[in-house]
DNA sequence: TTGAAAGCGATACCAC
DNA sequence: GTGGTATCGCTTTCAA
């Protein structure tokens, strides 16, 4: 017993008038004479009459909906950023619709060129960790190309020509480190399960310049690294043999993996050892003790993107922008 | 200099060929020559040709892909869902797009509305508090009788004629409750930020279930409720006049809160007071101590979703199914 | 004030 | 083997 939604055709066939003119009086248009518009909105109303989007879109050529390819949700940075925009995009007349990549380039790939090709108007997007260890942006130029612009956040790539917001990586983990040293730490290790995507690459920079500034020879043992399942005891393995004052962890599963590692080795926090690291606001006043985190300002960024999409979709050609904004180092009480 | 995607007319021009031929030949109709389809196929190639989709699914009718709407991302569940989703949609031939409604009705409508026209097959939705709350479904039902059939899940509307996927939230509370009774304790409070929606009341329900099988007199005190931003005061205040031996918390915040505020308390736990909740399995093992979970399987309902909906598009008259999915306690040392 | 017709891009039936 | 034409549902220009 199910049909389809009513088109304009049937509710003409139903009313005796032209198609036009129903589509005239369903647009308000000041061509149709007040009365006949009474009756085609009564009509429609009756049948619910909902247009088709594909047809309005594929008329019109615009879709005023923008999609955000993410590599995953399971990382609160990202589900911040997607709230940010959210928060700037229902001020404007466009939707957004989400696509997740896993960290995969397939479908990364997939994700975009599908919804070049009409659906979307434009994309926001953060590159899969596989699509930047491949170094294959065909998909991204393609978009760009076909008139789809977009705007990078997070994890860019540099090569392509397009808007960019980024937070300071190196700067945010330099005043980190820094702000460790001055407190009188000499020894401090990092853990880190990004290591092979840019960012983490910056993050650790960040650590080194301070390092460096503070006359402190590197030690690359310190710098640990592993995957999100190896990563614990990556770091229970350096404790063996290593007795660091300080811990940073340059993304959550790292820096959680190194609290609990430290607490297993019943070291005072932050007396005998510190830990800072990148985690989730909600999550890190609840852990014991309170954690030091570096917070990336997601819904900043996110708010942000939108802005610069927007701004692009109105004005094409513009010069690309590159945004970089600060994160900010909560101080809690492990450290 | 920006160009749009190049079309089969734009194409046939330049070959000097009908579109017909054009479309055929890189749909490989074996009407086609050999010939000419090396010759068509080459020069789509070279102008990276990409059919548009809107064109191709309103003319099908079809679109292929699923819209997954979410009340939030900030909520471990849901993303442990999309996951599952995500695992099985991959071995169709299905794409998902996601829409967060954040907990509004008028979001949720607005999604569900405009997707229900053309863009999307069906729908995997979880309504948002508002939804609830306000009990105004006309967007479902009018999606439903539009031919885009729902899935729902964990969030679901009794009234609407749908499949539906749960877990048995009243059944893992009762076991929780059951399990601190059986060991020893006698006076469990409960901590709430979701007993406006249908699925909190089920859980506390769980609880009185239990507690009257154990012949304990219920207290509606030791029924704490209250927003993501007041319940910890409400168990700090609670707490104040009150000793319960145990907690459980039947959300994420709650359960969160109340471990901070027993904490806070220098309780011990789970001697003292033990602690017991739903909350996300990545978190848990860090927090000290371990927190007791109800784990709510989150995946393998993603992965029913699916498998529902997809048995639905392919047969849309079957009987409707509703499947109850068990939630599991993990117990750790919070208990 | 209303209607006919072209067109968005792709597909498929039917001639030739 | 190839091309013309109708069609999906809607918008819009131009005629009447």
């Amino acid at each position: 017993m199910k049909k389809s939604n009513i088109t304009l055709k049937e509710l003409s066939k139903i009313l005796g008038v032209s198609i036009s003119t129903i589509s005239k009086a369903l647009n308000d248009s000041p061509e149709i004479s007040h009365d006949t518009k009474i009756k085609v909105k009564e009509l429609a109303a009756l049948h619910n009459y909902q247009p088709n989007v594909l047809a309005r879109n594929l008329k019109s050529g615009t879709t005023k909906t923008i999609a955000v390819v993410l590599p995953t949700v399971k990382n609160n940075f990202f589900t911040e950023v997607l709230l940010g925009i959210e928060t700037e995009i229902v001020k404007t007349d466009y939707n957004i619709i989400i696509s997740i990549t896993n960290e995969s380039f397939e479908k990364e790939a997939q994700s975009v060129n599908n919804l070049s090709n009409g659906i979307v108007d434009g994309f926001i997007l953060s590159t899969s960790e596989e699509t930047q260890v491949k170094q294959n942006f065909n998909h991204l130029t393609a978009a760009i190309d076909n008139n789809k612009p977009i705007v990078m956040f997070d994890r860019v790539i540099k090569t392509i020509e397009s808007d960019k917001v980024l937070e300071d990586n190196r700067e945010a983990v330099y005043k980190a480190t820094n702000y460790l040293l001055k407190s009188g730490k000499k020894h401090i290790a990092i853990a880190s399960t990004i290591n092979n995507i840019t960012v983490g690459k910056s993050r650790t920079a960040g650590y080194k310049k301070a390092l460096e500034e503070f006359g402190i020879t590197l030690n690359e043992n310190d710098i640990i690294t592993g995957s999100q399942d190896s990563i614990k005891s990556e770091v229970d393995h350096y404790l063996k043999t290593n007795k660091p004052d300080a811990f940073i962890g340059l993304d959550e599963d790292a820096t959680l993996s190194a609290l609990k590692s430290v607490k297993q080795k019943n070291y005072n926090i932050p007396q005998e050892v510190a830990v800072v690291g990148y985690a989730n606001q909600n999550i890190a006043p609840h852990l014991t003790p309170e954690l030091t985190t570096i917070d990336q300002n997601g819904i900043e960024i996110g708010r942000t993107i939108v802005k610069l999409l927007i701004d692009r979709l109105k004005n094409p050609t513009k010069p690309y922008e590159k945004v970089v904004l600060p994160s900010i180092l909560c101080k809690r009480l492990s450290s």
